[in-house]
RNA sequence: GUCCUCGUAGUUCAACGGAUAGAACAUGGGAUUGCGGAUCCCAAAAUCCAAGUUCGAUUCUUGGCGAGGGCACCA
């Protein structure tokens, strides 16, 4: 629908103005169904330009159908509001809508915790986070590949490391659960980085096994060390920089001249004693994920890596990779509870691993509140909040109004039907606007019972029209918690047309069944994104 | 010291450069004779400070102040 308003506006802006202005639709503001800012990106007398444009559009073929009315307030904003075929089209809107993204290959890579222990409380940001993203980029249209890069290499610093701690050499990585994992084992070999590797594949399997088991999905789990290092990637990759003059020889090391290309100073990506470092492994990394062909690259990195984002723009721009690449930093996170703060530190030894944070308050309560933040604010968790198992709790109280949809159908006829075909139902919107209709005419012999049923359905048809263009936003700015957000908002305007509209014996029975079939559809699939469970009972 | 984040009601968080800064929890009131009261309604309550850009700044720029993180030939 706002994507609709956009092109009509596009429209009537080039044939007035003869020159491409930006502008902005807005959904749902307190002066209309949409409102847009167009008239005061043109110059000149604002309220003017305003009045044009709305003459222009009141001219055209679409507009005056879909709305009542559309006016001017303020310094020139154009306010729209949906009539009652806008709403019923805006309705078919939500599944047959155009997506933005088709056709498109986009890779997210995240959660790529290093295999030396288990997973805690910051990687599980990046992982609901990730996963929420990916889901909602392929509902925008996207082809979504997810990807978890495994830093197992041989020689690596952190595998080697592990490896000592196991000969009894080091203490590095040492937690209970590591102490099991040795047990289980013996080494024939002595080796380092061999040790280090084995046990480090272990490790992995335990995580692989929980990543799956909270329900988070991976396409593909890179290996360093079979997918780069055994296929002598590094090699390759420092070749390539070789050749396009892009490092040299200082103090016995080898630097990428990474200062001329947006970052503070040159990096070393092999030291004087041959090793390489952990920047050449990321260049060769991204090397790699070059040759896929995606339109965008997103890597969901933790805070700890914020100072690598520049060294890596400036090896994206020496390079000249085409695809787009977004680095986003996932800001640490702190349990609250009571007046404690705990906080996440690796130095003390007090990790809080994500199984146990998950154990506490469950996986449903756990995801919302990791996607209910931005992933840049320095989140606190509320561990209060969060164990209260009551309507104080948003994902109960989400949760609830969905059973009551599904409560509602369930007493209907619809309940013969198996849940299934529920689903999958192809909903009458024109039975929807059969019950806006008749309660209309009743408007109009100011039957107050009828203008107090009358706005809970146009509130909530106006909420979930709102559900394609939530996505589509978030698809271009990854704003999640956006998500989170609507799927409450939509919750609580179900609970006022709840409270509002008899459902079950009223003259539109059937029209209003088809309604709430619908929010329980847009609900489901809302929740789903999140991965969190819909349910019908609770 | 420097770089990156963040600073919004008592608390935890929202707010494409937009209009009267939204929610939730906590606090104080109220509703209900019916589809699940795990509901609904009302009230009080906030942009760290100072300049600048703009028709318009919580948002952008600069400078302070405060918090977290990064500054290795570790990852």
């Amino acid at each position: 629908m706002r994507n609709f308003i956009k092109k009509e506006i596009e429209k009537a802006v080039k044939k007035l103005f003869k020159k491409k202005r930006a502008f902005e639709v807005t959904s749902d503001t307190k002066f209309g169904d949409y409102s847009s800012n167009v008239a005061m990106v043109t110059g000149g007398n604002l309220r003017m330009n305003a009045e044009r444009i709305k003459t222009e559009l009141a001219a055209s073929k679409n507009i005056p159908q879909i709305f009542s009315k559309t006016e001017i307030t303020g310094p020139g904003f154009l306010n729209f509001y949906l009539s009652e075929k806008g709403l019923i089209e805006g309705l078919k809107c939500i599944s047959d809508c155009p997506k933005q993204g088709l056709g498109q290959k986009v890779q997210v890579e995240f959660i790529s915790a290093n295999p030396t222990g288990e997973l805690h409380i910051g990687h599980g940001r990046s992982a609901f986070y990730g996963d929420a993203l990916a889901n909602i980029l392929e509902a925008a249209g996207y082809e979504v590949e997810r990807e978890y890069l495994i830093n197992d290499s041989k020689e690596s610093t952190q595998i080697k490391e592990l490896g000592k701690t196991v000969l009894g050499k080091g203490e590095f990585y040492l937690t209970d659960y590591l102490k099991r994992k040795i047990k289980d084992l013996r080494f024939k070999i002595q080796d380092d980085g061999e040790v280090g590797y084995a046990i480090a594949r272990e490790i992995q399997k335990d995580n692989e096994k929980f990543i799956k088991r909270i329900g988070i999905k991976i396409d593909k789990w890179f290996s360093e060390e079979k997918e780069l290092r055994q296929k002598t990637e590094f090699k390759k990759a420092l070749e390539l920089l070789k050749n396009k003059k892009l490092i040299y020889e200082k103090d016995g090391a080898i630097w990428l001249k990474t200062s001329k290309y947006g970052d503070e100073e040159d990096r070393v990506i092999v030291r004087s004693t041959g090793e390489i470092t952990y920047f050449l492994s990321d260049i060769a990394y991204h090397i790699n994920k070059n040759k896929g062909g995606y339109k965008k690259i997103i890597d969901i990195w933790g805070a700890d890596h914020q100072g690598h984002v520049k060294r890596m723009m400036a090896v994206k721009k020496m390079l000249g990779w085409k695809f787009d690449l977004d680095i986003l930093i996932s800001q640490l996170v702190t349990l609250k509870e009571g007046e404690k703060r705990k906080k996440l530190s690796k130095r003390r030894g007090d990790i809080i691993l994500l199984k146990d944070l998950i154990k506490e308050v469950g996986l449903d309560v756990c995801r919302w509140f990791y996607l209910e933040k931005s992933l840049s604010t320095h989140m606190e968790f509320d561990m209060d909040l969060a164990k209260e198992r009551s309507q104080k709790n948003p994902v109960y109280y989400v949760q609830y109004a969905g059973a009551r949809m599904a409560s509602i159908l369930a007493k209907s006829q619809i309940s013969n039907l198996k849940s299934q075909k529920l689903e999958r139902r192809k909903f009458d919107f024109a039975q929807v606007g059969l019950a806006m209709g008749s309660l209309t005419k009743k408007n109009n012999v100011e039957s107050a019972e009828a203008k107090s049923k009358l706005s809970p359905i146009r509130n909530l048809i106006k909420k979930l029209i709102q559900f394609p263009e939530v996505v589509e936003d978030i698809a271009k700015d990854y704003q999640v918690q956006r998500l989170t957000k609507y799927a409450y908002e939509l919750a609580s305007e179900f609970s006022q047309f709840y409270r509002d509209v008899r459902v079950i014996g009223s003259k539109n029975e059937k029209e209003l069944l088809a309604l709430v079939a619908l929010t329980r559809k847009v609900l489901e699939d809302s929740l789903k994104l999140l991965g969190i469970k819909y349910l019908d009972k609770m």
